[in-house]
DNA sequence: ACTTCTAGATAGTTACACTATCCATGCGAG
DNA sequence: CTCGCATGGATAGTGTAACTATCTAGAAGT
């Protein structure tokens, strides 16, 4: 299929294509002559990927790049394709100086041991924890910290389910692209179901009906 | 206090605190002169608040804005104001056309309905949550709804639990800022630790102890 | 008195994600 | 065979968001 074929069944406009080829999310199609290449199903389901990574996801482009070329790692293990993609999604900048952030690190730590959880010691998502625990605190909310242990349960149990369904996916791709799926989408329902919940306990509690 | 002072306690910089000033962000302070006001503790938490909203939580400036502004509505019911901060969350640009959101959406009702949740038709999260869906199933993973209603579950207790301490905060103030603090720092909290449980089953599984 | 700080206004900067044009090809319908 | 329209590649431009810098006139502190 040629450019304009794969612009109409992804949905993305030409200059936008050429845009994300520029930027190496999307492999060039297969040469055909000086001016004409031939793209495939390969490229249509990757650029609804990046897609849907961009619009539902709000990852940033080069975020997406990292991911991708994550993805197209050939023979990376599943455990370490899980860390590289979850790191890639923490890229934040630092907002707290180290010794500030080192007060949130211990609740952090803790938290991880009281749950017998086997996380490496420079796993991002621990600072951005320990990030989240001090900026609770500074906004005189010091209880947040104590919600922690309830979303690890609930974490666990969710996690139990996801990465089991995942890993039966077949292929080795479809299991990767499952992760970054699963990931990503997961984390933009996770967070829509939650403000649902709160919306439905709050209506339950604070309406006469 | 004044400007500079504010700035150095709250960490951010006087041209910026200026451009939150005329942004409506930031309420000015008591003028005392022509070129002199003063600010106090409550311009001090809530510029902390805007930067962990900014910071942590990731929201647009003109988000924030909408968010505070709710929080200053002196006689709203807690309820609506969940609802309006919630709806401020999820400000995202209609990517799918409304009649294949339509798909997604009998999904979503068959799910709240299954949990028997009592939420607003018009709740943003329910097509925000349609879009997720359709976006899946372009992308050839069907089953991720699948996870929903373990999501579900997750959320009902771990909402459960939330809005009963919120709710015990004692001066209204304080309740409407636990909302918007346990709602936007929250939700990046359980991102993480989801993150972090993945990567604990998955080096359970996939990694010889 | 004199340096430093301040409010307010205006303009400039940086980063990001596209979007528009141009050109030299080359395919493909007539 | 030819002529219009699509293509790949390169370069430049656009719009938005979130600051950042400069300037002016006036006030504070020492």
């Amino acid at each position: 299929m040629r450019i304009a074929e794969l612009s109409r069944q992804a949905n993305v406009s030409i200059p936008t294509i050429k845009y994300y080829l520029r930027e190496g999310l999307l492999s060039p199609g297969e040469r055909t002559s000086r001016n004409q290449a031939s793209y495939d199903e390969t490229h249509l389901g990757r650029l609804r990927l990046i897609r849907a990574l961009i619009d539902v996801g709000k990852l940033p482009v080069a975020t997406v790049r990292e991911v991708l070329s994550t993805l197209d790692e050939p023979d990376m293990p599943l455990h370490e394709v899980l860390g590289v993609v979850s790191a890639s999604l923490c890229e934040r900048r630092q907002t707290e100086p180290d010794d500030v952030l080192a007060a949130g690190r211990e609740d952090v730590d803790a938290l991880i041991e009281r749950h017998g959880w086997q996380i490496a010691d420079d796993t991002p998502e621990l600072d951005v924890l320990a990030g989240i625990i001090v900026s609770a605190r500074r906004l005189g909310h010091p209880h947040i910290a104590d919600a922690f242990d309830n979303y690890c349960e609930a974490a666990a149990a969710i996690a139990e389910v996801e990465v089991g369904y995942v890993s039966e996916l077949g292929t080795v791709e479809n299991v990767l692209e499952g992760v970054v799926v699963g990931t990503v989408l997961g984390e933009a329902a996770l967070a829509a179901i939650r403000r649902l919940a709160h919306q439905n306990v709050s209506a339950r509690r604070f309406t006469e009906s």
